[in-house]
DNA sequence: TCTGGGGTCCTAGGACCC
DNA sequence: TCTGGGGTCCTAGGACCC
């Protein structure tokens, strides 16, 4: 299966960083940070020139430290529109070499080549690297490799502008002696659980006990030990960043705050910035949470579903609004956050234009009599009922709506 | 090191249905 | 009536990544 895949992971170097130097030339050479909110004093380094780095300036230490670190430390705000451009131009330039692109995040994607007969590919990629630094003056690291995990992880080997192929056959030489922190996938808590079970290395996963690992990790478990194994099966999937999941906006607050009218602001502006993201998709979803951070760092999420799916900013801030003060503990607010999820092209959503909504369930003999004729008259399956929708919790609660075919027609 | 903001995927328990 | 098993949906939280 998947025999004989070229696939690339191909990884722009500190890359916000590295676009600022394209737009101003002096500051090729020097270390250089962007940073959230460099004049708050909450703002943290978001990435950084290899120049910075030297100084032991990393990504999330605060502005702060970071200027105690590095005096002649550069620090510069976000320009987002300058990235997505730059952005857009490394991923057209990929898509030059094979249609089977799949961009992971602004920085970074995957990229299957096609086989051909006879040519070098070590020799092609050094020449999409050496195109992407002459055009674009973006520098680059490339992972080549069977499959997404082996290429992934080879791409982090040599940075800046290192090229790296991992086969399968190398696996054991040069994973198995990692720990397993160097894994992709194995972040710090995974780490420490496994290193409990005795396994602290690569090569020690590849050979573990899988009931174990099933029984402590889940299905992630045998994932894991596959990966140490070198075997990875997912595809490319160009289509995977069209398939958005959720939309979300949250914000850390100047200063930690129990101000109800400001609290509901911040809320207002999360939710409009929110539905302004959602249309430019064209999504919208049938899940609205909420985030609420306190000053000691204690995080709560809070969600309910809706029967027809929102976008409009007002729609969202009702539900965010209703959330927030059904949990908020009045404990000093630090972040807020606002998310929709469960989302879906606009145009599939089926526009139910909602007829009678009732707390309470149905027992009025005239509402249901009433569904009855129109049902008569115009066949079951025109009144869609709560149930039908969703699910409400034990009763049989009345959200019933016309389909938007019906409406058009009979309104 | 007192920690931003955008996401995805997985799990576990409860409610509910058949 | 004290009682099975399979399956889905919803909610909350955790882990991870860039």
């Amino acid at each position: 299966m998947n025999k004989g895949r070229i696939i690339l992971h191909i990884d722009l170097n500190c890359f916000y960083a590295s676009v600022e130097q394209i737009y101003d030339a002096s500051l090729k050479g020097k270390p250089v940070a962007i940073a959230g909110n460099p004049k708050e004093r909450r703002g943290i380094i978001i990435t950084c020139s290899y120049e910075a780095r030297a100084s032991g300036v990393y990504t999330t230490m605060n502005v702060g430290e970071a200027r105690r670190k590095c005096p002649e430390l550069i620090v510069l705000p976000p320009n987002f529109e300058r990235y997505r451009a730059a952005s857009k131009s490394f991923f057209n330039l990929l898509k030059e070499y094979s249609d089977i692109l799949q961009p992971v995040s602004i920085d970074e994607g995957y990229l299957q080549l096609p086989i051909v007969e006879g040519q070098h590919v070590l020799q092609h990629v050094q020449h999409m690297q050496d195109r992407i630094w002459n055009e674009l003056q973006l520098p680059c690291s490339i992972g080549i490799a069977p499959n997404k995990f082996l290429a992934k992880m080879a791409s982090d080997m040599k940075k800046p502008m290192g090229i790296t192929v991992l086969r399968k056959r190398d696996v054991p030489a040069v994973l198995w002696p990692l720990n397993v922190i160097e894994m992709h996938g194995v972040g710090k808590s995974t780490a420490e659980k496994l290193g409990k079970l005795g396994i602290k290395t690569i090569g020690e996963l590849a050979v573990a006990d899988e009931y174990i690992l099933k029984q402590n990790f889940g299905i992630n478990g045998l994932r894991m030990k596959q990966k140490a194994n070198g075997e990875d099966d997912r595809p490319v999937d160009p289509e995977a960043i069209y398939d958005t999941k959720s939309v979300g906006n949250s914000t850390t607050l100047s200063r930690d705050t129990t101000d109800r009218d400001e609290l509901y602001k911040v809320i207002a502006t999360l939710s409009e910035k929110v539905a302004e993201r959602l249309k430019a998709k064209k999504l919208a979803g049938v899940t609205v949470s909420i985030m609420i951070r306190s000053a000691d760092w204690e995080t709560c999420t809070r969600s309910k579903s809706i029967n027809n799916a929102i976008h409009s900013k007002e729609d969202i801030v009702e539900h965010a609004w209703y959330l927030f003060n059904k949990h908020w503990d009045e404990e000093p607010v630090r972040l807020l956050g606002v998310t929709v999820s469960n989302v879906s092209d606009i145009k599939e959503t089926t526009q139910q234009l909602t007829l009678f909504n009732f707390e309470e369930h149905v027992k009025d003999e005239p509402i249901l009599k009433l569904v009855d004729q129109i049902e008569q008259k115009f066949g079951k399956g025109t009144i869609l009922r709560g149930s039908d929708i969703a699910k409400p919790a034990g009763k049989y609660q009345a959200n019933t709506s016309f389909s938007k075919d019906f409406w058009d027609e009979h309104k």
